[in-house]
Formats: C-alpha cells, sequence, structure tokens
DNA sequence: TCCGGTGATGACAGTTGCTGTCATCGCGTG
DNA sequence: CACGCGATGACAGCAACTGTCATCACCGGA
C-alpha cells in the first residue's frame, strides 16, 4: 500500500462529474476537483489530457467492445456487422443509468462537451470503418456503414436515457425496427 | 474614414489562415495573429470568439445558404428537398478552391480543430432538420435524411478538394451516383 | 456650430487551463 | 542495503480568454 490513496483517477472521475452537475462545467475550475479528490491540479492533468477529458474516460473501452464485436460477427454484409459490433457494446453500459444520464445531461448542456463527444462519435465511426475494411469491406462503404452504425447507436442511447428503464439490447432493437420503418417510407427499402 | 484601418476582420481572418498554415496552429499566438493584422490581441477577441473559430467565419453564410436551399425546394421527399439544399452550396465555394483546400489541410491536422469542424457540422444538420421539420418532415426521418444530406456533402467537399478542379456541382453529382451504387450493393436499393 | 451618443479600438489587470521540471517518497528487486 | 521505478507534490511559467475603463473618430440633432 503506497503512502499517498490509491485509485485518485477514480476519485477525479467522481470529483468531477458530480461538481460539473452541481455547480455547472464552466463553473468549476481543475483546482476544485482536484481538492476534492485530494490530489493537485498537476495530478489531475496526469491522468486526463484536459477538462473535458475526464467525462469520457470510458470511450477507449466501449471502441474495444464494439470493434471486438465487428470482427467477432458471423454475418456476411458490412451493415450487419457493424450492427452486430454495436449490439456488442450493450454489456458496457448495465448498472451505469444513473451516471449515463447525469453525464448526458452535462454534455448536452456544453457546447465545449459536445465538440469532444462528436470528435469520440468520429473515432468511434473510423475504427468501425477500418475494422470493415479488414473483413474485405470497400473503403466507401465501409466508412458509409460505420456512420449508420454509429447514428443508430446514438439513436439506441437517446432511448435508453429518455425511455423508462428498459435495457440498452431493447433499445437498440427498437432503434433499428424504427430505421427499417423509415427507411421504407424515405424511399430506399431493407432487401430481403 | 476612421483613424483606424477598416476590415481589421478580414485582415486577421487572413492573418490567422497564413501563420496556422506557414508555422502551425498550436504554435500561432493570437498575439501573432493579432500584431500582423496591426491590432491588439484583445480586438481579435473582439470579432472571434476563440483561437479556432477564426477558420470558421464563413460557416454561418453556409448554412443560411443551404437552409434557404431547402426552403425553396420543389421536391416533395425529405431527401430531395435536402440534396437540393445541399446543391445550393455549390456557389458558396467559387473561386475559393485555394483558400479552402489551405484550410482544409489545417484542419485535418489538428484534433481540436476537427472537432469544431464536426461541431459545425452537427449543427448544420440540425439547421436542415429543422427546416425539414417545417416542410411536414416527421422529426425522425427529418434527422435522418439531414444527417445523410451532411455526409454526401462532405463526401462532395472531399472529391472537390481531392480532384483536378471540377467545380463543387460536378463533385456533387459524382458523389450522388456513387452513393446510389453504394446503397443498391448495401442492401437498400433507391426507389424508382 | 457645437454636443452628446455610438461603435470600434487600445490598455491593462486578472483568472484559468495546461506544461515543464525537479524533488520526494514508498515499494519491489537484486 | 542500495538502486531504480512509479506516482505524486511543489513551483514557475506561458498562453487563452475576460472584464473594465479610456480614447477617438464619426454622426445626427439642437
Amino acid at each position: 500500500m503506497a503512502r499517498w490513496e490509491p485509485d485518485a483517477r477514480g476519485r477525479l472521475r467522481r470529483a468531477a462529474l458530480d461538481l460539473y452537475d452541481e455547480r455547472g462545467f464552466e463553473e468549476t475550475t481543475v483546482q476544485d476537483i482536484a481538492d476534492r479528490a485530494g490530489v493537485t491540479e498537476r495530478t489531475f492533468f496526469r491522468h486526463f489530457a484536459d477538462k473535458r477529458e475526464v467525462l469520457f474516460d470510458g470511450s477507449g473501452q466501449l471502441e474495444e467492445a464494439i470493434v471486438s464485436a465487428v470482427r467477432a460477427s458471423t454475418a456476411d454484409d458490412a451493415l450487419t456487422m457493424a450492427l452486430d459490433g454495436v449490439a456488442g457494446s450493450a454489456g458496457f453500459f448495465d448498472g451505469r443509468m444513473e451516471w449515463a444520464t447525469r453525464r448526458a445531461r452535462i454534455i448536452d448542456a456544453h457546447p465545449a462537451l459536445r465538440e469532444r463527444e462528436l470528435l469520440k462519435l468520429s473515432t468511434l465511426s473510423a475504427a468501425i470503418a477500418e475494422t470493415l475494411r479488414g473483413r474485405d469491406v470497400s473503403d466507401a462503404e465501409a466508412s458509409l456503414v460505420a456512420d449508420v452504425a454509429v447514428a443508430l447507436f446514438r439513436g439506441a442511447f437517446q432511448r435508453w436515457i429518455g425511455g423508462g428503464g428498459a435495457d440498452f439490447a431493447a433499445c437498440l432493437r427498437s432503434t433499428l425496427d424504427d430505421f427499417d420503418v423509415l427507411a421504407r417510407s424515405s424511399g430506399v427499402r431493407s432487401a430481403e
């Protein structure tokens, strides 16, 4: 056991979420977060690249889970592979409903945080596309399909946050159903 | 005539682009830009919200042009209206090829700038969606169609930048053709 | 003609995000 | 017991951004 308390990173994550929630993102200084976590400001920046990144600490794992699921998919068309990937993220949110809700509310309220989220989603889309290319999908199709998959992921996430406690997998299924209906009514039609 | 030189905003815009190009974005300080433009740092921040925004000065006009074109479209389905909107942006880039190329190179090289670009595109998509809703398109379809239109806009822009001098409208047509081909091969098929 | 309002700017101090650097301290290893 | 390693503290410093007040040309009305 070290002389300093372990899990400084986790304490910083929790302190940041709480403070952003209580006072607002701009009204919270990194010094405030560090104080509440019992470390110095410098230690905050050793764990997180900047003041926003602390809210996106799990994004690497999420991306890894999705990419693995794409790689493991037994489907033989690109869209289904990508959707299998998104489905592979369901476990990531188990028991994190309250955390995800508070986090989403904070992010939506601040353009600076929305920027960062868009960048993460863009990175995720690129990672999915790259994985699809590794499975013999053409460049253009890989990008397009990855974008669609991420859009559906966002839709499912929104539904999960806003809905009445259904689990993420169910929300994803509903979102896919709506997508099918919409695609038909929009002048494109799903293949058999 | 004022005692100060007019068009400080334009000089700042040009100075910033030149300096970001010559030295790189992070290596350029706002003081550098202000010096070259012959104003103070404070004046820079009166014209632009932050160091990144100076590269996105035209985005409001672009959005306005696209939204107007959506409003003016005589099409009767949402996707065609949105694509008419994107087509309405063609004139915006006339004679700005070199500017757009340098700007795109700078933005692609810096995550902080890519973030801002993603936010602008997200805002654009929201504006298109809102306009479609005003033309009796359902909520969900408006968002989806707007996202697709923005994706195609990005594709056309990429082609215009990378291609050999074709005009933007031609690039947009090629991108739409590819999209049709891709949609057919991806398991969806365009309606007649 | 003078006079007050307006709009763009300069000057300057202050806060905060973020970085570089060096010292410290406990822990494991040989 | 010495040594290196990893996580942290301490501190100086730069650059982004903001608030505030003064200045000065211009413009419209009395």
